[in-house]
DNA sequence: TGGAGGACCGGAAGCGCTTCCGACAACCAT
DNA sequence: ATGGTTGTCGGAAGCGCTTCCGGTCCTCCA
């Protein structure tokens, strides 16, 4: 350890001494920079022999090509975005999981652009971070709108999204409306006929019509169900706020026998209420959520089952796809979600007759 | 649109118009490449009137530089490694994001690696994928060991640790021991004295003897308890193991009358178990967790909560520091954590006197 | 009024690679 | 023996920037 090496917190750094280059590679191999890069890139045209020696030398100095110069000669990024608007949430966290994943073993990778605020989003979108810096963008779990898109072009990019619905680019997500339906089924045939839906809102992100939505109107009247208003409400996605919802929902004159609510968390936060209130579930109510979050099992959550991680696996697949030219063989893939029941629910306590006003 | 651009799914492709070069920035404002990038560099050295017209220039034909050529031209590569082994648990999406934010507000971009599984941690320590990449590595939430830390020094970079106890680097945590001390010490002054232990362990991870862990035996010591070893239980990290755990803590001949876990995942699983079990939280047993992870208020869960998005920004900005060659004023920083009494612990039912055998 | 100094600017040399192209040798078929 | 391959290799031209170095031109003071 030389003089000119400083010592940080027992970390060498020596700042001194200049990583090698191919150049010095080569003349330490004896040959020409071209074929010391063909050696490295098990390129053709070298012998055996010249590029075993070539692979010595840099393993001895433990040489590694310097990135940046690599993208400026050849023009390839090997980078792509990856942009969301949450990342503590379990939904985002699996999802960007299992997009790395599959970039890390293509070696591609990943830039991080986290737009959880408004002002996040927007000044992502303004001041476009990741222009010239990636091949491809993935946007996780939000609808981009018509002006976001139009900045996004700039990029000269794909685009796909995953987790969210999407006119526009390639995307991976699930059946909202089918995910709904299978909610409300479950609901429906077990008995109840008083039904409450949690409508999960974003306050952060501009909200679209939404299939789970639909789905529960759709399902009333199909059993030709009076579709009461006042059994909906919306609350931004949450804990905290699916109890509040729960707690208006409970303070109704009748209230609903069972709930849909639109995502576990919310589902699990009006379990709280419910419980908080005196009542039990599934005896006095049944509530039934979306996503299979690690949480439901844990209280026991009868839920809409959708695979996250492969969605993500599966977005970054697209990209990859249309990084090598290829043309995707869909534009758009829905992977399919399944009703779990555990025990938050169950029948309606009385003849569902009898209550239906 | 002419001929050349190719529609995708909406987008607009056009492969064939290449990026503007700072050259054409220059000639078109009339002037040398050197002044060009003075003026869009905000240099000193440009008059005026000279820089506006060159950022008019670029602003009409929407230019931006090319970081490649930036970085090559600089050596300086102004992107971060941040290194997790996990993203979809809260508290790593939590402290990502924390990380993220800040370096985002300082311009430098945040390279994601995921090491989930032990292949994926011992690839990326033997490949170092980050080489001659960044600046900077932050470390989150797992030990580091000798042999990767010799690795990581071929990085030659500065690197952080955040939300694990590091002897080595520079890091931001929280006092593991005094978390413990606070969950048993409040375990303790309501009267238990039969306590048990879910230790969350990582079984993709090396583990380290855990300061929540002699917490345990320091404060029973301190109460002149004897330490039953069947009391503790390991568990891998996550709802389902510590329901296991909890079950094994059940079918003790005498339970415990309270039992402390590792974590809320922890023990929101162990409170199914108790819930399943018939017995009642908290009259019949106590349970207290860390983190105050979201899902605890949800499940009214007392817990040891721990600031975890600022243990990510305090990480970052240490790098932040350390980047601009600053030394640290201190080497590592503790966030303190702080006692969340919920509805999880009570008394124990009967004297404890009576219990204590 | 002359020259020193400063403000402004452009040319060109890198930064560390990839890749085109030409050179050379050895080897084949004619 | 001769022309044409084929297989290897090196020189050198970029890739798009930053920055050193020097050149103009103008100002200001002696």
């Amino acid at each position: 350890m030389d003089g000119r090496a400083s010592i940080k917190y027992g970390v060498v750094m020596d700042p001194t001494r200049p990583q090698m280059t191919l150049a010095d590679i080569a003349r330490l191999a004896g040959v020409g920079s071209a074929t010391a890069s063909r050696a490295l890139n098990n390129d053709k045209g070298v012998s055996a022999q010249t590029r075993q020696r070539v692979l010595n030398v840099a393993a001895q100095y433990s040489y590694v090509v310097s990135p940046e110069a690599v993208r400026l000669a050849k023009g390839k990024l090997g980078r792509v975005a990856v942009v969301a608007p949450h990342l503590s949430r379990w939904f985002f966290g699996e999802m960007v999981e299992g997009i790395e994943t599959v970039f890390r073993d293509a070696g591609i990778d990943v830039l991080l652009y986290f737009v959880g605020s408004l002002e996040d989003r927007r000044a992502f979108f303004e001041k476009l971070p990741a222009r010239r810096k990636v091949d491809a963008v993935i946007v996780v779990g939000f609808p981009v709108e018509e002006a976001e898109r139009a900045r996004l072009e700039l990029l000269n990019v794909n685009i796909v999204a995953a987790g969210g619905q999407h006119e526009v680019y390639p995307n991976v997500c699930i059946d909202d409306y089918r995910a709904g339906r299978q909610a409300m089924d479950h609901l429906l045939f077990l008995g109840h006929r008083r039904i409450g839906m949690i409508e999960a809102v974003d306050l952060d992100q501009p909200t679209e019509p939404s299939g789970r939505s639909s789905a529960y109107r759709e399902a009333l009247k199909e059993s030709k169900l009076p579709l009461d208003p006042e059994l909906v409400v919306s609350a931004p996605w949450g804990g905290e706020q699916g109890a509040q919802a729960m707690d208006a929902l409970l303070s109704l004159k009748t209230p609903p026998t069972a709930v849909y609510a639109h995502s576990d968390e919310v589902a699990v936060g009006a379990m709280r209420s419910i419980r908080r209130a005196g009542l039990r579930i599934p005896e006095d109510i049944s509530i039934v959520g979306i996503d299979d979050h690690p949480v439901a099992s844990l209280v026991d959550l009868t839920t809409i089952r959708q695979p996250v991680r492969s969605q993500g696996e599966l977005a970054a697949q697209m990209v990859l796809a249309l990084l090598e030219g290829k043309t995707l063989p869909e534009r758009e893939i829905t992977v399919s979600t399944q009703l779990i029941v555990r025990s938050t629910t169950a029948p309606p306590r009385q003849d569902p007759s009898q209550i239906s006003s």
